[in-house]
DNA sequence: AATTATCTATTAAAAAGATAATACCAATAC
DNA sequence: GTATTGGTATTATCTTTTTAATAGATAATT
């Protein structure tokens, strides 16, 4: 069964990743919206009633952690945007994420080494 | 400003941008689930009081026409993906979207000849 | 010891999303 | 010409999501 988030318990799950695990402080600290406490404090209850997070004490604050890792909540996100906006194909998707300017030569040489390896693997 | 489509919205879009139009009938024939024709016309209305699609009378249907594209509505959720699991890592990115083993060797080939071509654009 | 700051727990409530029943209308089929 | 079919319009309900106020606990501060 795929995995899927709200826009915000992204929001908090991203924080959760990108530190390892937070508290509601670190998470609000760092959220680009200025949300309140116990706001925060309810998206981590539904994360955690979900199984998507669990919490240790520490001193008075709980800090919770990660029970879902972000390449399996990407992999479900993915895979609907795949099948829904590119129709499958692969091609379309990395076509689109590569046609940023902003994308530098390294990261497009990184990713076909990347590709490169993926197709020594599969030929065998 | 991102685009941004709740999961049935997105389920009717899909079906819009691959018949390049659709009636309320059109999509329920294609839907996985059984919806009732009320309820995809509902969807169809957001939409349009979204902007995503226009309608035309046709006969005595409704003939709905995309006003955004794939592509925009795409770069959206890839957009968000990116940042909030992966970081910003296009390679990252990739490298789940290929890790896949039903990704053909054909595929990737594709895939990353057309990183060639990119790169060749850049460096001029 | 009183005050303040920082937490969790409880409870509420508005907004958005998903679903559909029902009413109504026009064409078509008997 | 009534019944059926296939559509739109209106209205409603239920659920989920988002947001937060407030109460209560605990630790630190003065």
């Amino acid at each position: 069964m795929s995995i899927s988030l709200t826009k915000r318990e992204l929001d908090v799950m991203s924080v959760v990743w990108e530190l390892g695990s937070a508290t509601v402080g670190e998470v609000r600290d760092r959220l680009a919206d200025d949300l309140a406490y116990s706001t925060v404090l309810t998206i981590f209850r539904t994360l955690e009633s979900k199984g998507f997070v669990r919490h240790e004490q520490e001193g008075k604050a709980f800090r919770y952690y990660p029970l879902i890792q972000a390449d399996d909540a990407g992999d479900s996100a993915l895979g609907r945007l795949l099948n829904k906006v590119y129709q499958g194909s692969r091609e379309l998707l990395v076509t689109r994420l590569v046609s940023d300017e902003n994308v530098s030569p390294d990261e497009l040489r990184n990713i076909r080494k990347l590709l490169d390896e993926r197709l020594k693997e599969i030929d065998q």
